[in-house]
DNA sequence: CTACAAAACTAACATTTATTAGTTTTTATG
DNA sequence: CATAAAAACTAATAAATGTTAGTTTTGTAG
């Protein structure tokens, strides 16, 4: 009878959620089991239920915590970093270190929100309609002070962030890189462009 | 007691696997049961199997199909286009009009390709590893040719590739666009960059 | 019209799944 | 040590799923 153990940095149920973080970026949301998480942990499926309430839950816990944290560092951006570029570039940084940190989390919220539950479902993907929107806003600003060239604004966030998406291509392929160098190239493709 | 409908240009497989796609790219490939596919066809499920073999069978087709078309553009486009920005801009038009002629399996086949089982899963993933390759090699050759400027090769492509797949998110969004205009917004960004 | 093949149907099965109920073991507190 | 709470276990359930078997209907060719 193994026991599940709560890290040094949250409660069981933190860990169990970050275990499942782990699965469901294997495997997918629908195809992990409660018994895989289960096993994965020593411990048979139902002593999981002693600490959370459903498979949903934990998939709930995943997406809006990582939801929060992006919404949250884009306020903070926005109220300290005044020009486009600046804050643009805040952005690459943050997520390169959150897809560093909390790869299996942020994959997940990625590409597993669809399994959501409404109302949660209808909740993140309004999430990040407001956070796409805030981004275009700050592009228009951008464009307006002629420090931005760019057609059509969309376009360019929604380039920007599946960019940015992209970044877990690259850890898949667990090249060796420094965050930093990885920043740089970033900023300099996206934002000066390609061609020489 | 419907029938399925053979389309004008395949056969009542394709007419299954057109369906399955649309289906998949709303659910996923787990969510969907062969049970709802059949209803979208107005027939029961078991009807299904005089057609194909199995579910996954259809996802492989879809997947596989995709890919096959993504590669053989590529070697045409590497023996027609012969400049790194030409060829670059074939690939965006490319991408652009295989989202918008078959959205549905090239979100698929973008998404739901862990669903897949050995050995086409492996199978999948080499094709794109090599898709990647090719194109890595021509951002070298483009870089020794001053052509481009850039540190590492690979998180160009990276960069490159992922921001194409975000075009699902711009007809997600289902803006009114231009093919055209999408296209040349998109070259500017990725080729000229953001900045003015 | 007949006969054969294609393709639909109904019924059922074997598995897998998340989850609940009830019980026992462990841990912590007095 | 005793007692209570926390957390593990076993057993079981209800629902869903892909798929097969066997049968009936439909379409087509001679």
């Amino acid at each position: 009878m193994t026991k599940i153990r709560a890290g040094r940095h949250g409660t069981k149920k933190d860990t169990i959620i970050q275990k499942a973080a782990a699965l469901f970026r294997i495997k997918g949301f629908n195809a992990a089991s409660m018994r895989e998480l289960a096993d994965s942990m020593g411990v048979e499926a139902p002593s999981l239920y002693n600490h959370i309430g459903s498979k949903s839950e934990i998939l709930q816990a995943i997406c809006f915590s990582i939801a929060e944290q992006f919404t949250t560092h884009l306020l903070w951006t926005e109220q300290t970093e005044m020009t486009g570029l600046s804050r643009l570039e805040a952005v690459i940084r943050f997520h390169i270190r959150m897809m560093l940190e909390h790869y299996d989390e942020v994959y997940v919220a990625n590409h597993e929100w669809k399994c959501l539950k409404e109302p949660y479902l209808g909740n993140f993907l309004n999430q990040r309609r407001q956070y796409e929107k805030r981004l275009a806003a700050w592009v228009e600003t951008g464009i307006r002070k002629k420090e931005f060239r760019v057609a059509n604004p969309y376009v360019a966030v929604l380039t920007f962030l599946s960019a940015l998406r992209g970044l877990e291509l690259w850890l898949r392929h667990k090249k060796n890189f420094s965050a930093d160098e990885l920043k740089n190239d970033m900023v300099n493709l996206l934002l000066r462009g390609l061609i020489n």
